[in-house]
DNA sequence: CGACATTTTGAGTCAGCTCAATCAGTGTGG
DNA sequence: CCACACTGATTGAGCTGACTCAAAATGTCG
């Protein structure tokens, strides 16, 4: 994906009908009402705040391009980082009916990201009933992940753990098509994986080597190439079901 | 709260009125949709499955007293409890958009529940816009809850974990009236505390100790008594924001 | 070639874990 | 009213996975 400057306003869009139908099949008439949202595009660098916790919005904002998460801090200022979002998410979509944000959201890499007014939001929902189901899939699915982390984090031992991570993050990049099932771009750093994961740098730095060393992955560059898929998702006690993906 | 057998349905649906209106306000016509629901009731012993993961449903389930948690097992046998439900609360809304349970949903008490047809839920939800965003809010506030879990899990020590568990449950029973916001019962063994916080057996105890001797709290006999509010807050990082209660 | 960010390694520490008793509360049957 | 059986709470004694601190190695990029 490259910097999306330029593109028509339906191009953008076109991430989001794609994530969606990976949970949702659409008509072309819903396709339609979806390419026709209002969007107002801005492109963010690293490390930048989207929204921060606290505020209240009037627009949901959906990843174009690049990396974003959401993330609590706590008082002795360690960061636990609760979820990645890939193009075609709307990581806010919950501000569509929570006025106020209780956590932040920020990039993690440059991004593209499209806001969408809440109102636009609610016009499409509320005319096709198929579409307002896809957004409560959506929405329902990220709760599912939330459960399959805090499991993860509260039960699943350090190198279980950051298996379980590469497996979800090729099978969500595969579903949007930027990934082939085995390779994929993997734009964080180890502080930013042990935040994800509630580890220390170190311990992620150790235990993602003894990875390396049982040959069932690959990571150089900010890209992960899984070598031995079956033995990573064993591993890492892996079932997509929690997903919910199509087909 | 006592057994609920030859109540009227009505009767029984005023806990999720009650619980919908902690979070959004209803008209009485809105009242009245959802006190019109059909409910099939059934009392469960303590520890019984009420719905197992795997399983497909065509109902949602309303706790009418009692308490119910959502869990998962990982491979060794050990558990995570995913969340705590008391009256009023819908467990399982989100089986009305995804079809297939990731997670169980099972008893910690003997407990009564009410069945609703997905279909009637669905029906109340387009008869009012309103009802259909409160049923938002409770899903949306549900996964708020699991990131906050996430953070304590992932991010906070053992004791400050367990004093936000205990100023979490305090606050959520106070909103539904089983609480003066000083006192409640807490009707759930060490382990099953553990089990929620991603802890042990028998570091919960040591810790729980502490805060009994730090005078926080008292426990016994399946209730808790905050002695110091703000202290039990402060050491558990507890700001209810997350919780998105009215007022 | 610096300057900076990130990864890697080593060493020592500790929060939280496991194992193994012991104690306490409740209920059952005789 | 007591012995027995359970379940749950407590306690003590190590153990260890994960943490912190500190430094060196490696990569990246203007």
């Amino acid at each position: 994906m490259e910097l999306a400057r330029g593109m028509a306003t339906q191009e953008h869009l076109e991430g989001l009908v794609l994530k969606l139908e990976t949970v949702t099949p659409l008509s072309e008439e819903e396709r339609r009402l979806l390419l026709g949202l209002p969007l107002s595009v801005r492109r963010f660098e690293a490390y930048r705040d989207i929204v921060s916790e606290g505020e209240r919005t009037k627009q949901c904002c959906l990843v174009i391009e690049g990396l974003v998460c959401r993330y609590k801090l706590v008082a002795n200022g360690e960061r636990q980082i609760l979820s990645l979002h890939i193009p075609g998410d709307i990581p806010d979509l919950h501000s569509l009916h929570i006025e106020e944000m209780d956590h932040s959201l920020g990039t993690l890499t440059a991004a593209t990201v499209g806001f969408i007014p809440h109102e636009a939001v609610r016009n499409v929902t509320r005319a096709s009933y198929r579409v307002s189901e896809a957004f409560w899939r959506e929405a329902l699915i990220d709760a599912a992940i939330f459960r399959e982390w805090m499991v993860g984090i509260g039960r699943r031992s350090a190198t279980s753990r950051i298996a379980h991570f590469l497996c979800e993050f090729v099978t969500k990049m595969k579903a949007i098509g930027l990934s082939d099932g085995v390779t994929c771009d993997l734009p964080m750093t180890q502080p930013e994986i042990a935040d994800a994961l509630g580890l220390s740098t170190v311990h992620t730095n150790k235990k993602l080597r003894e990875l390396r060393q049982a040959k069932l992955v690959r990571i150089r560059a900010n890209r992960v190439t899984v070598m031995d898929w079956d033995g990573l998702c064993e591993l890492g006690e892996f079932d997509p079901r929690y997903l919910h993906l199509r087909k």
